[in-house]
RNA sequence: GGGACGGUAGCUCAGUCGGUAGAGCAUCUGCCUUUUAAGCAGGGGGUCCCGGGUUCAAGCCCCGGCCGUCCCA
């Protein structure tokens, strides 16, 4: 209890209330005291606004067929005893039309008090105006939902990004182009499916919560789970179970759905990610490229009609397969040299440090390397490139090439400078998984991306025999931004995490 | 974590040199039966993000904090 007088009455309607809201609640009162509900109930029968503006004959514009439609009011013109309104559904908008003669003196009065926002159905004849917009005639109407809030401007909609995602329904409903962005990213997410059913890969469902934060180096949620007493991790890749059913006979195998790593939020990353996750028995690295440009190209295809998209001013990315296949090492040499990897360290070091690399004598060459292949090289690929051959450290999961025992016989998916797919010859050798995983640790650090535990039961699974198989993942919250041309993922993702206010 | 920028009416935004807080839309009142960002006339609406400080006086200057955007790590 406070006695603070800022502080609203117990009983107060809303806690931010203002002029408008006031105004609402007034007219809120005025529908009850008139003995209608102003939230409405089951509305059935109802037409969308598109096929209703189709029923409008041009051969017979006196036909006038009466539809019923429901929608929210996102304009209201009142012009004295006749009264237009715009209502947006599910399909579009359709203008509808009140006229005082039509309704009568009372029913008429009581339109005029609808606000915009408010959600009503209508029933009355298509027509077209004078000025050439289809529209319905109402012939009687239903309060279906009381607005008490007003909608963000009209015109401008809702531009305050924050408020954008805190309150994406505003979003949704103020900017056409945000809900299009949207519902492209359901085509995508439908069409990545359809692709993959169609190839006769499974979709399974495996374990958000695990004992180890298995299958990427990342740093994992927390959580404790009562009922078994332990500590739990929320999920940072389904990978290690995946391959557990590729041991089970599954031969192919995907998961599209949510990981979730404990780190920062920027312009192309949400700690609460969308991944695909494959894994095809009797493949290998080379198959998971065809399969993963195959799918892009035919997602794309189908959602935007082009595999061109254009990102900006400056940028038109080309997704006409095949995309380019290229060596780490020949991606390197091609940047800093055809003599880099002959050359001494010092000149390599010398090199490094003149593209403004933070570099010292103290980093082995393979890491200098690759700060340069992570600052510099990965940022220029813009059009799709699958760089193969891969430094074996960085891939703890993946086989070693036949014909090279330090590189992994892997693929990463670049595509506007952005990591968008990476792909492996999966590592079936438990002796050699458990190496691998041993050297991991050996060489953390300290760093809480890596696990310090080791997954004994995978390692048992692999014991068991798993066959040799292709993996790949797909980002999909990436693959939404490049094919939406989006320039942040908080604008492909419904509720993007934000710090809660106060 | 560091830097730059931003937070003013329900929304979109101005606010000069530190000197009575503004516009458009929205809202309210009156007029208006084919409007299209409808129109005309009049009115109301502010914790200028929060907390300190400087000053006769702070939306504006200084310090701290909160939230966001972008860049960097």
């Amino acid at each position: 209890m406070s006695n603070d007088t800022n502080t609203p009455p117990d009983d107060a309607p809303i806690v931010d209330i203002n002029d408008q809201i006031a105004q609402r609640l007034d007219n809120l009162a005025a529908w009850r005291g008139e003995g209608t509900d102003p939230y409405g109930a089951i509305f059935p029968d109802r037409t969308l606004s598109v096929d209703a503006k189709a029923l409008y004959n041009e051969d017979d514009p006196e036909a006038e067929p009466s539809v019923t439609v429901a929608g929210r009011i996102v304009l209201f013109r009142v012009m004295g005893k006749a009264v237009f309104a715009q209502l947006r559904d599910g399909a579009g908008l359709i203008q509808v039309y009140a006229q005082k003669n039509v309704l009568g003196d009372e029913l008429f009065a009581a339109f005029k008090r609808l606000d915009f926002g408010d959600i009503v159905g209508v029933t009355g004849g298509v027509f077209k105006t004078r000025t050439g917009e289809i529209t319905a005639k109402v012939q009687s109407y239903t309060l279906l939902s009381k607005a008490l809030r007003p909608l963000p401007a009209k015109h401008e909609g809702l531009v305050d990004v924050e408020q954008r995602y805190r309150q994406r329904y505003l979003d949704l409903i103020g900017n056409d182009e945000a809900a299009a962005v949207f519902r492209k990213r359901i085509d995508i997410v439908r069409e990545v499916r359809s692709f993959l059913e169609d190839r006769g890969y499974l979709e399974v469902e495996t374990p958000m919560l695990q004992v180890v934060a298995g299958g990427a180096a990342a740093r994992p949620f927390e959580t404790y789970y009562n009922a078994l007493s332990c500590p739990m991790f929320m999920r940072i890749a389904p990978e290690l179970y995946l391959k557990r059913l590729l041991v089970g006979g599954f031969e192919k195998v995907f998961e599209l759905n949510r990981n979730f790593r404990n780190e920062g939020l920027d312009r192309r990353h949400n700690p609460e990610f969308t991944m695909l996750e494959l894994y095809e028995a009797y493949g290998d690295c080379r198959t998971m490229m065809e399969l993963v440009e195959a799918l892009i190209t035919t997602v794309a295809q189908n959602v935007n009609g082009s595999l061109q998209v254009r990102l900006n001013e400056e940028t038109t990315l080309d997704f006409t397969p095949p995309f380019r296949r290229v060596a780490y090492r020949d991606l390197v040499c091609e940047r800093m040299g055809n003599d880099w990897y002959d050359v001494s360290g010092a000149e390599r070091l010398g090199r490094a440090q003149a593209l403004d690399l933070e570099v010292d004598a103290g980093m082995s060459d393979v890491a200098v390397t690759h700060e340069i292949y992570e600052k510099v090289i990965e940022h220029e690929l813009i059009q799709p490139t699958f760089v193969t051959r891969l430094p074996r450290h960085l891939v703890p999961l993946a086989k070693t090439c036949d014909d090279d025992d330090t590189l992994v016989d892997v693929y990463e998916l670049e595509i506007n400078g952005l990591e968008i797919s990476p792909g492996y010859s999966e590592l079936n050798d438990p002796v050699e998984q458990r190496k691998r995983f041993q050297e991991q640790i050996d060489t953390a650090d300290g760093n809480p991306e890596v696990s310090k535990i080791i997954d004994e039961d995978f390692l048992t699974a692999l014991e068991h025999g798993m066959p040799p198989a292709g993996g790949l993942g797909l980002g999909i919250d990436r693959l939404v931004m490049l094919l939406t041309a989006a320039e942040s993922i908080r604008d492909v993702i419904l509720f993007p995490h934000l710090r809660p206010k106060k």
